[in-house]
DNA sequence: GGCTGTAATGTTATAGTATAACGTTTCAAA
DNA sequence: TTTGAAACGTTATACTATAACATTACAGCC
C-alpha cells in the first residue's frame, strides 16, 4: 500500500491551463505515433475539448461546442472520436457521470481510478497499483478472471471541504 | 488484507432461485421494519423484479414486466421504487451497465464491490473493507474526503473461463 | 501523378436511459 | 374524521447512445 503515482492532481484554480492542453495534446500525438494510430483533426479536437478543464466533459457538451464550428455536426461525430481516444488510452470514461476526462498518463496503460468532488466537479486521476492487484487477486481467488476494473470515488476535494463545512 | 466477504456469490447454474428471492424479499421487509422505511406493494415488487435472477436488470426491463400487469405503468413508477431501494441499501445500481442488483447484505451499509462476467452476465457482489479502506486513506492522503465508492471488476467467471477458451 | 481499397467522417433516424412537473390517491397520526 | 405528507399516476420531455448507409479522405501501390 504505498507506490500511489498521482496521473492527474487536483489544481489549483490559477494555474495555467493553456499548458495543460498543450502538454495532453502533445502526449497524444506521440502516443499515437508509437502506436500507429491516426489522431485525426477531429479526434485532436475533441481531444482538446475534453481537456477544457479538469472536470468531466459530457458528450454533448462536446457536441455543442462542435457545432459552434460546424452547423451540421451530430452525435456519432463525437461518439466515434471519444470511441478511437478511449481505446487509444487517451481519456477515460466516468461511468458514474456518463462522462469523459482527459487520461493523464496515457504512456502506459491502466483503467483510472478518481477522485471526484462532488462540490466543484473536479477530477483527480490517481494510480494505485497495489490496490488494483488486491482486487484482481479477491476476484482471482473465487475462480474469477478479471480483466477491466472501475474505481471512482465521490466526495470532496480539499479546497471545497475547507469551504463547505 | 483478508476479511473478504461475499455477499452474493456466483451461484450454479441450477440452484434453487425462489429461494435467493424469497429470502431477499424476507431481508428487505426486517431491514425496512427496522429503518422504519414503508416498503410497500409497488416497491416490493420491483424489488422482486430486480431478483429475477442474478444478473443486472435495466429500468426498462422492470418496466416491462410492470407493464403486464398494468398496461399504463411508466418510467417514474419504476425509477421511484428504484430510487427508494438504493436508499435503502436493498439494491446497487452497476454504473458501468445502467442497471440494477439486489444487495446482498442490506443489514449493514455498503458501497458493494462486484465482480461482472461479461461472457454470462452473472454478478457476485463481495465486501472487502481492507480495498475499501485502502482507496480511503490514498484519497485522503490528498485532502480529499471520500464518502462514496464505485467499484466494478469485470472478466470471466469460473464457469465462463472454463468453457471460453 | 492517377488508381484503389480501407479507414474516417457525414447524415438521418431511432433506440435506450432518466427526470420534470403536476394531479390523484393512500395512509398514519392527530 | 380530518389532514397533511408521502406515494403513486400521468404526460411530456430531456439526455445518452447507436444503427445504418452515404460520402470523403488518405496511405500504399502502379
Ligand atoms: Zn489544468
Ligand atoms: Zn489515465
Ligand atoms: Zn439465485
Ligand atoms: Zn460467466
Amino acid at each position: 500500500m504505498s507506490k500511489r503515482r498521482i496521473l492527474v492532481p487536483f489544481k489549483k484554480r490559477t494555474h495555467d491551463h493553456a499548458e495543460c492542453i498543450d502538454s495532453a495534446l502533445v502526449s497524444a500525438q506521440s502516443s499515437c505515433e508509437r502506436q500507429g494510430l491516426r489522431l485525426t483533426k477531429m479526434r485532436r479536437r475533441v481531444l482538446e475539448l475534453v481537456w477544457r478543464g479538469h472536470t468531466p466533459v459530457k458528450a454533448y457538451d462536446i457536441l455543442e461546442e462542435l457545432r459552434k464550428e460546424d452547423r451540421a455536426a451530430a452525435p456519432p461525430t463525437v461518439y466515434r472520436a471519444l470511441d478511437f481516444l478511449l481505446n487509444a488510452g487517451l481519456v477515460h470514461r466516468i461511468e458514474s457521470l456518463s462522462a469523459f476526462v482527459g487520461c493523464g498518463g496515457p504512456a502506459t496503460p491502466h483503467f483510472g481510478q478518481f477522485l471526484i468532488c462532488r462540490e466543484c466537479s473536479a477530477v483527480a486521476e490517481i494510480d494505485a497499483p497495489a490496490i488494483a492487484r488486491a482486487l484482481v487477486a479477491d476476484a482471482e481467488a473465487l475462480g474469477f478472471h478479471a480483466d477491466r476494473q472501475t474505481i471512482e470515488i465521490k466526495g470532496l476535494c480539499a479546497d471545497c471541504s475547507r469551504l463547505d463545512p
